[in-house]
DNA sequence: ATGGTCGGGTGCCGA
């Protein structure tokens, strides 16, 4: 089973690019995230004609998540626990169907700039609520899978200018502490799990010629349950699709699960 | 449309 992770940047301006590359990425399973779109105007039955079992979450303008299947999809929640005063649609996850049930979860963390500020405190609180959500779906002991823009820089090794971090939401302190107590739930870093060292992105910013100049950072994570992490059997980043036709400035991140 | 660049809710704001 293939699942992938695409932060598209707005449904209506990618929809020819994110075809071309579900066409030929082999995924079973893909999440996406900032659909900037509500749910009635996301264009399910494009992608249902092509195959797709389409479960949405989005909102007018902004944010937003999805997940798209090629296998049968149980179970679908909208919204990440603990706060029933968050509007924001950042959260859906369901059990996808292949030769065994795995969960998967599409998350699009808050960015937290300014930091410090309302903005830094809300992915924070944010980044708790998740926590606790991974940890009562562990106790679970299946396989669980989240994949999404978790707008974090783990280590340094993952930016290529990380000077240029300092102080940033992505990078500060407290936002790489709170990924690693995600971590320490037992969660695994696919990618990482696959492919250690430097000079692997995920992002790389519009300006500045941040894609030609090779300026990226990787933000884009699956992290998966040791009983996820048992059946992975490889992971990689489709770079090129930075490069193609009116390209989103995230690219997609995919594992392989034997499931 | 801006500083540099994209996306959408718009005539800017979020990233």
């Amino acid at each position: 089973m293939r699942i992938a992770t695409f932060n598209i940047n707005g449904i209506k301006a990618r929809i020819s690019a994110l075809t071309e590359w579900l066409e030929g990425c082999g995924c079973d399973v893909v999440c996406l995230q900032e659909i900037k779109s509500e749910d009635r105007a996301f264009p399910r039955a494009y992608l249902e004609d092509r195959g797709w079992r389409v479960e949405t979450h989005g909102q007018k303008g902004f944010n937003g998540v999805a997940v798209l299947s090629r296998l049968a999809i149980e179970d679908v929640a909208r919204d990440l626990p603990g706060d029933g005063t968050d509007d924001q649609a950042r959260w859906i996850e369901a059990t996808v169907i292949g030769r065994r049930p795995v969960r998967v979860c599409c998350l699009y963390l808050p960015n937290g700039n300014p930091a410090p500020g309302p903005r830094f405190d809300y992915k924070l609180a944010w980044m708790a609520r998740m926590r606790a959500r991974a940890a009562a779906l562990l106790a679970s002991e299946e396989p669980i899978v989240f994949a999404g823009d978790y707008n974090v820089i783990p280590q340094a090794e993952d930016a290529a200018r990380p000077e240029a971090w300092v102080g940033d939401a992505l990078f500060r302190p407290e936002s790489r502490a709170a990924f690693r107590r995600l971590i320490h739930l037992g969660l695994t870093d696919a990618f990482r799990a696959t492919e250690p060292g430097p000079g692997h992105y995920t992002f790389w910013d519009y300006q500045a010629g941040a894609w030609e100049r090779n300026n990226g950072i990787r933000i884009d994570h699956v992290l998966l349950s040791p009983q996820a992490a048992d059946l992975l059997t490889g992971a990689g980043i489709d770079k090129a699709v930075r490069g193609g036709d009116k390209p989103s400035d995230h690219v997609p991140v995919w594992i392989d699960l034997d499931a």
